[in-house]
DNA sequence: TGGTATGTTCCAAA
DNA sequence: TTTTGGAACATACC
């Protein structure tokens, strides 16, 4: 379930652990999460060093050097409930475990995945993953104008947009929500009428919101991605029926492209340009 | 039992 | 042709 936060934070600690280690070997027990194949992905790693440790949108990329040069990134997605941990030699096996990765040295790699939706693939080169993903929203890149083409290419509702990550890469539904509600804009609204006030405001929310994440160390509600705090600085999530921050109007539920979604129904008004953006936060 | 879940993909319908 | 809706993937929890 990590968003583009969630991710960072684990990619983050993940550089410190296995860069510059080399792969003994790995195993995987549910043959669909892993591409192209069980067999082709074991003979790349196998021998192989990672050389570093990148993220792209909710992408965990594995860069491998070492025995096997040039076989591609190993691009791990932990979709609704994936978890990389680092076996702990005093725990038992924890639950769930589909995956992992055994280092010369010693120490394995874990991956865990109740609902084995996460993926595990060998991609030929980073390239091809840019190929499917759109814009990074923490890149230099993530402009008003790349917004504001994106936005009147087409006539589609802003939040389902927003969460097309071949568009922009990285936004889940929890972050689309909070940043809609800090830019004060309606998850329906069309894309292709949004003022360039509206866009500007909107790409700051996402920005604000992706940073302060990052700094709460991300957002945690069960094991899943424990240790963050960021849901306390949630506004929209996880606050159905509780009064707005800004105007005390009960916080809505329903459904936008079979996502829960949540607005303020007075703040986030289909239509309404968000008035001169004074601080739309707090 | 049924509905919901921080995600993505595929296909049919509009 | 573009956009949307629904189902599917698979499991846990309330």
């Amino acid at each position: 379930m990590p968003e583009l936060p969630e991710v960072e934070i684990i990619t983050r600690d993940l550089r410190t652990r296995v860069v510059g280690r080399t792969i003994r070997r790995f195993r995987a027990s549910w043959k669909r999460q892993i591409k192209p194949n069980i067999t082709v992905v074991q003979r790349a790693l196998q021998g192989a060093t990672i050389t570093q440790v990148t993220r792209r949108g909710k992408w965990i990329v594995f860069h491998l050097g070492g025995r096997n040069r040039s076989i591609g990134v190993l691009a791990v997605h932990l979709r609704m409930s994936g978890r990389i941990l680092w076996e702990s030699a005093a725990d038992e096996e924890p639950e769930h475990l589909r995956a992992f990765w055994e280092f010369d040295g010693g120490g394995r790699l874990l991956f865990c995945d109740a609902r084995k939706f996460g993926r595990i693939e060998l991609i030929p080169t980073m390239n091809e993953l840019d190929r499917r993903l759109g814009l990074e929203p923490l890149e230099p890149t993530f402009t008003v104008s790349a917004l504001r083409a994106l936005f009147s290419k087409s006539a589609r509702k802003l939040k389902p947009l927003l969460l097309d990550q071949t568009l922009i890469a990285g936004l889940g539904n929890i972050y689309t929500d909070e940043a809609l509600f800090r830019a004060r804009l309606h998850p329906l609204e069309r894309t292709d009428r949004l003022s360039d006030t509206a866009i500007r405001s909107l790409r700051r929310a996402i920005v604000h919101v992706l940073r302060e994440a990052i700094q709460n160390n991300g957002t945690s509600f069960d094991e899943v991605y424990p240790g963050g705090r960021m849901q306390q600085s949630l506004r929209v999530y996880g606050h159905e029926g509780q009064p707005c921050r800004r105007c005390k109007t009960a916080i809505v539920y329903f459904r936008v492209a079979q996502r829960g979604t949540r607005i303020c129904p007075r703040c986030q008004v289909p239509g309404v340009e968000p008035t001169s953006s004074i601080s739309p936060q707090r």
